[in-house]
Parts: structure tokens; sequence; C-alpha cells
DNA sequence: GTGAAAGCGCTAACAC
DNA sequence: GTGTTAGCGCTTTCAC
């Protein structure tokens, strides 16, 4: 590790300069020629500053707090911290992540983070819910992901689960589906309201009445297959748009038992949370994948804007990376959902 | 912040005096009384150390680095670093995560990990393969989890494969399963290969012959679903050991095309990755999970008995928290993977 | 323009 | 036994 001291000594100067040099503070303070000795110097001995002591001087770290429930229980929403994690090493930071769901209490946790002096914090939820945000993250910036807050305070990123049912259902009918049926969650949250309003508005756009017997919601397991069976029973569904890819697998069985085939029989959307299905068999599944690499990405991006005190439009994001989504004036930010087309989707 | 500085200004003793009682180094130097009188007034105070501080002086950060790929490519395989999270906050450390699938590169990750003082590196792959650590990180301690490594220079902690394929035919022949077919994984990684090896040793243990017909080991999508119909045509097995839970899908559909039922008809018990299954299915499947949230724990618990030198067996775990696996010749620890009975095996 | 000096909060060698 | 002192590597104020 070389140090600050090391170059002075190398280059005959003094250490603030090497200090003001390095860190661009130099205009108008040093001769153009000593600052260029300087930074030479510095990189023939491969300087690298170290974070600590200018943490324990500057109390500023770059390090952002990555506060989570539920990674352990929910698949794939690990995206989120890819996401974040990729966008925090683009921008010079450094991820510090707490789990909230095992042993250890959040309170203690942010403490410990405090202590740790990060930045900024990232309240990430594993499925887009309303959350109140701890009172005790107040006095540094915080944005929330995958999830919204009632007070308005905060901003937040997640997901558009209103044109996720649209835009699905939409693809069916373009597709020419004529009874696109509804599997459901049977739980109220947030994305399943959303999602069916989504569904409800696209069949309304395209002059196709709303039939009650194409919808049902759904739990799980075999009560999940039965109800599944009795609405195609009685109600003779062409396509499908499905919750997520649980519900889907009881439209495949239902096929399955028919002798039928998802994109030759019967057109199936379905959101994919598991990717099981991408997995397994892929091509032959339309799906929406939820974005939580990019709900990570952004929320990093906005965090550090915030810290920064800059406008996130002036950020220079890597030229691979989408620009940031605007802001609503409430503070939110909702992502538009990418819809796969696969085969799944029948001509009818 | 109260610091030390305000505790020996309120005591009426020296810094020197705090930071000895504080850190319990004051057996034989400093008076009980005063010791006493300095731990309350810090309690009172609610003195927290500086973290930064400390390590600016000490060199050691309490940080570990967490080094992983395909975070975001392998579902559940996120539970590692629960694991790991909640053994760091039970010891009092925290970890720093990394990837290393994204746009920046595994070897400025490190450098940075480095420069932040970590104490150690965690390893990870979300697959368990052979692999080579990379040589920078041999200045530290390491582990490796879910995953080996040739050279036997560093400990690792991966899943037992081979009992995962014994355990599972075993529960199938007591079961009285006559014909078990094996479905495996095409391509030749690691877990494909002893997991096979541990159902034709169960079946040699049980006095079965070993019969090529019932094995087919598929790819994807419809090949594999043609690959699976193909075997069970050919061989009628009566109970079924997958590789994966996207192997027991195809095991599934082929059921349902017969009007039959997993846990009626046929006995199946699968490696459950997605979990998909167990939301969808459950309680029909029988179920091999592994064990990424233990191999994360443990990981993480013999890397800082590294780090402290320390007897891992002398460290103070949870109550609640199962001990330490024991190392092999080898440094190698494999961990033994639970079946999780549920209804889908049938006692033929 | 440049350097000396103070200090962030803590630890540890060394006086007394 | 306790306090004084000297840093860890860096930033920043203030003389010169």
């Amino acid at each position: 590790m070389t140090t600050m001291k090391e170059i002075a000594v190398k280059t005959g100067v003094s250490v603030s300069t090497v200090s003001l040099v390095l860190n661009g503070r130099d205009k108008g303070r040093v001769k153009a020629d000593i600052a260029q000795k300087v930074k030479a110097q510095a990189k023939a001995m491969g300087y690298r500053p170290n974070p600590l002591a200018r943490s324990l001087r500057t109390s500023h770290t770059r390090i952002i707090g990555f506060i989570s429930e539920e990674v352990a229980t929910t698949p794939y929403a690990g995206n989120i911290i890819v996401g974040a994690q990729e966008a925090a090493a683009n921008l010079g930071y450094m991820l510090i992540i707490v789990s909230a769901d095992g042993s250890y209490e959040e309170g203690k946790q942010i403490a410990a983070l405090k202590r740790y002096g990060v930045d900024g914090f990232l309240y990430a939820k594993m499925y887009n819910r309303v959350t109140n945000v701890p009172a005790t993250l107040s006095s540094h910036p915080v944005v929330i992901v995958n999830a919204s807050e009632p007070t308005g305070r905060y901003s937040s990123i997640s997901p558009n689960e209103f044109t996720i049912g649209y835009d699905a259902t939409q693809y069916l009918l373009a597709a020419g589906c004529q009874r696109i049926a509804y599997i459901g969650d049977s739980e109220p949250i947030l994305a399943q309201g959303k999602r069916f309003n989504g569904y409800q508005a696209a069949l309304k756009d395209a002059g196709q009445a709303f039939r009650p017997e194409l919808v049902t919601q759904v739990s799980r397991n075999q009560e999940a297959m039965d109800s599944v069976e009795h609405m195609i029973q009685g109600a003779h569904p062409d396509g499908f748009f499905c919750f997520n890819d649980s519900r889907s697998w009881y439209v495949y069985e239902a096929a399955a038992r028919r002798g039928l085939h998802i994109g030759q029989d019967w057109s199936l959307v379905g959101v994919d949370n598991h990717r099981v299905f991408a997995e397994t068999v892929a091509p032959r599944l339309t799906t929406i994948e939820l974005p939580h690499y990019e709900m990570g990405y952004w929320a990093t991006c906005k965090l550090i804007s915030h810290i920064e005190h800059i406008d996130p439009s002036t950020m220079t994001l890597p030229a691979t990376t989408a620009p940031l989504p605007p802001l609503q004036a409430d503070g939110t930010t909702l992502i538009h959902c990418q819809l796969l087309e696969k085969e799944s989707v029948v001509n009818h």
C-alpha cells in the first residue's frame, strides 16, 4: 500500500500538495508541472487511496447500506442486489447488505450500518407492497426498492403492475383470443389488484366484455388446481393470463390432462418469478419478467444522486445502461416490464 | 456519536484507560472501581466504538468480502448470502458482497475489497463445481463455498452430492419401488456424476440390479420431455429420482398425460432448486433441498475462525445453530442434505 | 503556490 | 495502575 506521504517524499513536495493534486482540487493552487510530477509518481507507485483513512476524516465512506427482507425466500429477487451492486461498482461505491429476516432485528442492523458510516440506505422489499420505513433511517438519504411508502417522503422504485396486466392481455387479444382467463392470487396483495385492473382495462379498450366466470383467484396446491379446472370446465377459455408461474403450472397441468398443448391449443402469458419454466419449457412460455435488476440498478443511481447532491440526469452512466426512468410527482418511479415473446401464444 | 475522549473527560481519566477498559484489556492494569465507573459512563452515554477509527489503527475491519458469480441467474442460491450474513452478524462482522458476473471484473472487485480492508474472503459459486481461486486472494484467509478447489490450499464447504443420490434412492427403495428411474442432467457437471453414483450405490446395497434403460440424462425443453417419455414407455419405472425440479417437471407432465398422479401411482423424489414446486404442488412433492443457508453460515464461521486464529469448535455459536460439521483431511467439508418427506412417495 | 500543523477516533508503547 | 505520547492515512485550515 503506497501512501500519500511516500509520494510526497519521492516527489519532493508535501503531503498536502499531493492530496490537493490527487483529489483534483489543485486548480489555480498547484503549478501544472508539479501537479504532473505528482500524478506521474502516484501512477508509477500504483497509488490507491485508503478509503478508511479518508472516511475517518470526511465522514463519508462511499458505502451504501442495503436492507432487505426475505432474500431467503423469494426466488430471483436477488437480482435487485445484483443490479444495485453493479450500479454501485460503476459509480465507485460498495454495498453492505444486511437482511432483516434473520435472528438479528432490523434496528440493530441499521445501527451497525450507521456506525460503519454508510452514506445512505437502499430499503428493499422482495415483493411489491406498501411499507413503512423505519424512523431511524430518516437521518440519511433513502431510496425504496420494489415497494412504495405512504408518506411520500422517500423516493421509491417499483414495477408498473398495471401495465403488466394490460400488456399481457393486449398481447393475447392481438393473437385473437376471445375468452381470456385471469388466474390470479387469492391474497389481496398490491400486485394482484393492479395486474387485474390492467387485465380489465385491456379488455375494455378492445371492446371485449369482462366476464367474471373467466376469473379465478387461487391459493395453491390441490385446491388451486381444482379451482382452475372448475373455471376451465365452466368458461372454456382460449387464453390465460397468469399472475405468476406457480399459477401457470395449474394451466399446464390442466392442458396435459386434456392432451392439449400450451402454444398450440391454448395461449398463455404469465409473470415469471421462478424461471423454472424458462429453464424447462422454454421456448414454450411467453413470460413477463419482473425488472429486479433494473430496480436495483436505478435505485442505486438515484440514491447516489441524493448522496452527492447531483441531478440524476447529469450522472455519467455506463453506455450500456438505459437512461434513468423519470420520477413521478410523488417521488415514485414505476418501471415498465418487458413482455418476452415466445411460443405459448397461438394465433387464433 | 459519543467518543472515548468524552467518556474520559466525564469520568476524569485518560482516553487510554477508557480504551483499555472498554476493550477488556484492563485485567490487572486498571483498578476495578475505576473500570466500573468507565463502563457505567460509557453505557450511560450510549457509547459505540467507531469501527473506522479502530480499523485505521489496527488494520482489521471485521468486514468480510463475499465474492460470487451468478447470484443473478441461480434460484435460491441467494440463501448462501443469507446464511453468511447471519453468521457474520452473530459474530459481529459485516459482509460486503460483490458479484463478478457483471460489467466489473473480479480482479477490480477484489482490489477494491482489499482497499476497504476486509479481513478475509468468502469465495462462493452458485452451483457446485471445481474452481480456481484467484491468486490475489492468497494474501488473506479464504473459504470456498459451494465449490471445491484442486490445490487443497483452502477450506471449502459444499453439499454431499453422493448422499443426495443415495438417500433419495434408498427412500424410494424403502417405499417398495422396484424400478427406480434416474432423470439426470445431460451436462457432465460435478453434482450430476456424484448423485448418479449415489443412486447406483443405493441400488447395489439393496441388491437391485442397475438397469441402464431406467436412466436418462436430459437437457431441456421438448427434447428432454421426449427422452423422458421414451424412457417411461420402454422401461416402465414405478419411482423416479430427479436431478432437479426442472427434471421433475417432465415426470409430472408425463403423469398428467396418462391421468396418473405423483404420490398415488408413481413415486418421485427430486432435488428442489427453484421451489416453484414447493409453492405449487406441495405437499405432493418429496424433495431434497440444497443446504445453501447452512453452507453460507458455516463457511462464515470457519472463515472467522481463521481470521481470529481460533479453533472453530470453541466458537460460541447461537444456541439455535447446529455444530460445525467436521473438516475432512483435505480441508473439504461436505454438508449432508436433508430429505423432506412429503407425499410424492407411495408405498408399493 | 506550497508546506506545516492539527485532528478525525482509536490503539499501544512507554513513562511515571 | 494510570497518563502521556505518537501515530494509522488522509483532509483542510492557515501561515508564509
